[in-house]
DNA sequence: AAAGTGATCATG
DNA sequence: ATGATCACTTTG
């Protein structure tokens, strides 16, 4: 029987909530009903010192929800057209998430945002306490591997490189 | 290989 | 007010 995740594990460090996060079910209220797809592939966003992350240049309008506590989603607009979700980790006034890249059948972290009616009003929700939004802990623990953050060219070198993303075995998507 | 798309943020 | 920059997807 699946257990809805609590405060308490979504404020671990991002670097560790990542790959614990692979095997969990990101859990949706739509007009059709709940929506449950497990998530299968995730990165982590580490503080105003990793130069991928959003935060890296303070904390602006849209940054300020990675201030908030863990287990906050965070939620925006990426090329014009993407809703891309994280989840908000670590101590409130830490800037963390993790980025959910992939769930069963749907790799990439855009796509997974359409087919769950994941959009920017659900920025900001708390996800220990929504009934639109939240994530179960069923006991699945897949193997994983590790391989380097996408699409951050404009990070340092140091960060560009370093494995923060999780990706779960048995998923479909090949790391190179 | 490259366009499509619009919020965001630094600049003026 | 303007313009460069994107944590992407799809099409050819």
């Amino acid at each position: 029987m699946a257990e809805r995740v609590g405060r308490w594990a979504l404020s671990q460090p991002a670097e560790q909530l990542a790959p614990w996060l692979l095997g969990k079910l990101l859990c949706r209220k739509s007009a059709e009903g709940i929506l449950r797809y497990r998530i299968m592939e995730t990165e982590c966003y580490c503080g105003e010192e990793d130069t991928a992350c959003h935060a890296s240049k303070g904390k602006t309008a849209r940054t300020k929800i990675l201030y908030e506590k863990g287990g906050t989603a965070y939620i925006y607009l990426c090329y014009g057209i993407h809703s891309l979700f994280n989840v908000v980790s670590g101590e409130e006034g830490h800037p963390e998430a993790v980025l959910v890249r992939g769930v069963s059948g749907y790799n990439g972290p855009g796509k997974l945002t359409r087919v769950m009616e994941i959009d920017r009003s659900l920025n900001g929700e708390d996800m220990v306490t929504s009934d639109l939004l939240w994530i179960e802990d069923d006991g699945y623990k897949p193997q994983y591997s590790r391989a380097k953050r996408v699409g951050i060219d404009y990070a340092t070198e140091k960060y560009r490189d370093i494995l923060w993303r999780f990706i779960a075995d048995d998923g479909k998507y090949k790391p190179v």
